[in-house]
DNA sequence: GGGGAAAGTTGACGGAGTGTCAGCGTCCGG
DNA sequence: CCGGACGCTGACACTCCGTCAACTTTCCCC
């Protein structure tokens, strides 16, 4: 499970079949990520990614099931890039301002980096069913829990806030254009949570 | 363009043809609808719906383009069917309170009723590219502007509320489970955004 | 080094889905 | 009642899928 050396051997050498092996699954991986930005996840096919590589096509199927799980890996390494720095800033928040703004903007500097990995609207919205993404949510969720535990967020469901959270998040940020409009995204949303979770708290559920 | 009377015949007249090309369409979406639910949309092939019906696989393609084609089709029934619950409960609110809570209330109820064309998280997130989707957001917005002007609702920016709205509401609606979870989620959503909106309005854009 | 075994690659193959279209039966309208 | 239009049918040509036997390369131990 974890990425130890390849192949775990004994003595550890990294063979030249080890290296073929990760060169042909990053070939592949490069050749897919242009080919879904090109043509677009829906239409392309496992042989368009293969012919736009050197390989044959029985060899995609050593290392991938689908193209579907060669766009999981890829959005995998999105999530993975993602979530330390999204931690981080959870991490270092002092106060629920500091915890939401540093949410939102990391965030939204990260999606607007990413726009390429969503061409055209395909799916439209990003797709959260892989294990990277949910455990991000989940670590997101646990933060919130201990946030509120902290008293650094005032008391709210955290199950319902992680849900609003991302689904602003993910929303709002299908609107970014360039760089100049993070900063006015994440006020908006940082402001938005602020007042909501402000009222939240002094509601005591019905 | 209009979805005026079958085939404009001069005379108005419904024949027997006309008839039958309801019916048949109706077939398809039908067996399009428990086939999707069945084996989940990307699974689902032309043949397993058309499989799914007397006709011949060629009569399909007199009908839809695609089984993209028939998913929007019943996915634009659900917008068409939901549009004016929404816009009607947007016009009776006389302040924010009800507005909010009435779009929520509204969609949570929808959204759990519809969970059956989503089946096993498939998409996984409601997807919105079809233009009757579209213009559901687009008349939400124009609401909201009205909204504002008329002092409904305080001075926010309404596309990054709409963006806002859209992406809560389908966040929070993913955890719904039964009848008695609306209450709680709407009360949480409308309290979110009527502090948040409060905030926001006393807070020019820096 | 040399040689046998294991790993990995190759491309052709059977199976399935795709969209099309010539042929045919049915229905419309005069 | 008949001629023509309409639309249904299912076979066809094509593409893609995932597999697998044969082959090539690499490894490792003697």
């Amino acid at each position: 499970m974890a990425a130890s050396s390849p192949t775990d051997r004994p003595a550890g050498r990294t063979t030249r079949r080890d290296l073929t092996k990760a060169q042909n699954r990053d070939t592949i991986l490069a050749a897919a990520r242009s080919v879904f930005a090109e043509m677009g996840f829906a239409a392309a096919s496992v042989r368009d990614i293969i012919r736009a590589t050197p390989l044959a096509s029985g060899t995609f199927y050593n290392y991938f099931k689908s193209k579907e799980e060669v766009y999981q890996a890829l959005r995998d390494d999105a999530a993975l890039a993602i979530r330390p720095r999204l931690r981080e800033a959870r991490r270092q928040a002092t106060d629920a301002r500091t915890f939401l703004d540093g949410q939102f903007r990391a965030f939204f500097a990260f999606a607007l980096a990413n726009r390429a990995l969503h061409p055209a609207s395909e799916t439209s919205r990003f797709r959260m069913d892989t294990p990277e993404v949910f455990a991000g949510f989940a670590e997101l969720r646990e933060d919130i829990e201990a946030a509120v535990a902290g008293g650094v967020l005032p008391p709210v469901d955290p199950a319902r806030l992680t849900a609003a959270l991302t689904g602003v998040g993910f929303e709002v940020s299908r609107g970014l254009e360039s760089e100049a409009d993070i900063d006015g995204a994440a006020q908006f949303a940082t402001t938005l949570f602020l007042g909501g979770m402000g009222l939240l708290a002094q509601t005591p559920a019905a």
